[in-house]
RNA sequence: GCCCCCGUAGCUCAGUGGAUAGAGCGUCGGACUUCUAAUCCGUUGGUCGCAGGUUCGAAUCCUGCCGGGGGCGCCA
């Protein structure tokens, strides 16, 4: 029995006291979801609910009372050994063994199933994240996004969600040009101009852009003119720099289904599209001889330049032009992941997104994360792109490797500026939580690897009622929660709480290796029901611990 | 000045109105002749930044302060 059922059984017994009038509420009372927990303290039961505390004023009783009525009847359901009213209200649930213990085998059945949801099915979400401008490998910063958004698509299509990942590749502007001019500077020897890059990468880029140009039968582009060879060095050494990044992004497991060239959008038309569609709905103003979108209308501080004086687009336009191509590309959500340090664009991109008569924080959802902060030998490690010291994924995969820096990168709440401790992830020592958790999938793995040797299989029995040491009624319970993990995990926007969550499972169920150890038989004993159904038990465990690590994105390894 | 995030154990961090606030690491001490000791058990540890408010109940919601981080361009 799950969470959910239980849940049900409770609305049931709710719906049943209303309507023989036991209880002064109509059923529009009832909330639409009960809150079933699992409760902090052991011994108060499998499971908890405080409906009587949110119903007990509505109804003009004291929460006590309510609660003795409903725990009367719910105990009466099959699978419930008894329910408590306890403290104020609360009431306290206690199943039977065998209720309890059905899970095992339902979660081993569902399999990669268990745990996922539909409560967004039909929904079709676009999620950009990442989308750092190739003047550069990502860096760390960029490396928290990569593991956060690819965890959150995934946690999205757990529940139904068609979900595009997006990258927008900005291909375009001043940013660009200064990367060109790096890139022409160093391959003439020269030093890197003022505002440019610097590092290592640069001087790479750099001669493989002459190499490359050689190769094909070009001219060295260092003789050119300056203009063009600037161009060149563009071109070329903005696809080698992205190609760069695609690669290392897909090392770590990220992979996007569209790049979408900022630069697109200026050549088809998109922008004027948008501006245009803006202007006819009457939000556009001429000012200063620029063109303004007015977005104070929508709750923005100051009005915006859409087209500078000088007749170029300005940068928030692209935004524009993307966001309604999105829109009209079908997707009923944008979400864009941003850095703390674009926080001030909200206002803008929401009042935009209203402009268009769609409703922000709807049709449009801006998520923004915390940065990661980087210690090495206990100080802070400062980064400069123009000096070359940035810490990239590259490194950060190199130390730690994909796992541990997805791991660590998407166990902390994106609201929460992270440090993470090079020493500690290069050391590569056990204090890395995701080895705890990949070691409780190694250990089912190899539990299950032991009891195939020995004959134990799970077809051939499985009796619930055994499951009634605590440790396996902890173990039940904690898988129980993975659904709602899940569910929360995405209407939340927060994949942390997958790892959090994993990180208990494999707790719990150490804890029942530990105290158990009777899945496979000792010596001389006869293969039995016992065996085989905490087999049952000790796959369930592996499913979710499979299902979790899938949703983050980290290998379930079979051996360790 | 205005806006956003954070402030919880020595450290890194969980905890979207519920019961005695948790985990890992760290300290100290235990457990491998049987399925992986990358594990487990015990021990140590807290004015949940401060002050008010909301209510049956606040780490959680509201207001004000304090401290830390980030941001407030016709840059991209």
């Amino acid at each position: 029995m799950t969470p959910a059922e239980l849940a049900q059984s409770l609305h049931a017994v709710l719906t049943g006291l209303v309507a023989h009038g036991a209880v002064a509420l109509s059923a529009e009372d009832l909330p639409q979801e009960i809150v079933v927990e699992r409760p902090r303290q052991r011994e108060h039961g499998d499971w908890a609910t405080n409906v009587a505390l949110q119903l007990g004023k509505k109804a003009g009783m004291t929460p006590r009372d309510l609660a003795a009525l409903v725990a009367a009847r719910l105990a009466a359901e099959p699978g419930i050994a008894k329910v408590d009213v306890a403290g104020p209200g609360f009431l306290n649930i206690t199943l039977e063994a065998a209720a309890a213990g059905r899970l095992a085998q339902a979660i081993v059945e569902a399999g990669p199933a268990y745990g996922t949801n539909d409560a967004l099915a039909g929904e079709r979400i676009n999620l950009e994240f990442v989308s750092a401008n190739p003047t550069g490998p990502i860096h760390i910063g960029g490396a928290r996004w990569a593991a956060v958004g690819d965890s959150l698509a995934r946690l999205m299509q757990a529940c139904g969600a068609e979900v595009t990942r997006e990258y927008y590749f900005n291909d375009h502007g001043a940013q660009i040009d200064r990367f060109a001019r790096s890139l022409l500077a160093r391959a003439r020897g020269q030093e890197a101009p003022e505002d440019g890059y610097g590092g290592a990468y640069i001087e790479e880029i750099a001669s493989r852009v002459v190499a490359d140009a050689v190769a094909a039968g070009e001219p060295d582009p260092t003789h050119l003119a300056d203009d063009a060879a600037q161009e060149i060095f563009r071109a070329r050494g903005v696809a080698l720099m992205f190609d760069e990044i695609k690669a290392t992004l897909h090392t770590f497991g990220v992979d996007f289904d569209v790049y979408y060239h900022e630069a697109s959008l200026h050549e088809s038309g998109a922008v004027e599209h948008a501006i245009a569609r803006l202007r006819e709905l009457g939000h556009v103003y001429e000012s200063e001889g620029a063109t303004w979108l007015r977005t104070t209308e929508f709750g923005d501080d100051k009005d915006r330049v859409i087209v500078k004086s000088d007749g170029d687009a300005a940068y928030i336009a692209g935004d524009l032009a993307y966001y309604l191509d999105k829109r009209e590309r079908g997707f009923d959500r944008a979400i864009i992941m941003l850095g703390a340090d674009h926080h001030g664009y909200i206002g803008r991109m929401m009042a935009m997104c209203a402009a268009f008569g769609d409703t922000p924080w709807v049709n449009l959802e801006i998520l923004i994360g915390q940065m990661v902060n980087l210690v090495k030998g206990g100080e802070p490690v400062r980064m400069s792109k123009r000096a070359g010291t940035v810490v990239t994924i590259d490194d950060l995969i190199e130390a730690v490797g994909v796992d541990a820096g997805r791991y660590g990168l998407a166990r902390s709440s994106a609201d929460s500026a992270i440090d993470l401790d090079l020493d500690l992830l290069a050391s590569r020592s056990n204090d890395n939580p995701v080895y705890y958790v990949q070691y409780a999938h190694a250990r089912t793995a190899n539990i299950a690897r032991n009891a195939a040797d020995l004959g134990v299989r799970r077809e051939d029995g499985f009796d619930p009622s055994l499951l009634d040491h605590p440790s396996e009624s902890a173990l039940l319970g904690k898988l129980a929660e993975f659904p709602r993990v899940v569910a929360q995990g995405a209407e939340l926007r927060e994949p942390h709480r997958v790892a959090r969550y994993l990180e208990e499972l494999a707790g719990v169920y150490h804890k029942w290796y530990d105290q158990q150890r009777r899945v496979v038989p000792f010596g001389e004993e006869e293969v039995s029901d016992g065996h085989r159904t905490r087999l049952w038990l000790n796959d369930a465990t592996r499913t979710v611990l499979a299902n979790g690590l899938g949703l983050l994105g980290v290998s379930a390894p079979e051996r360790m």
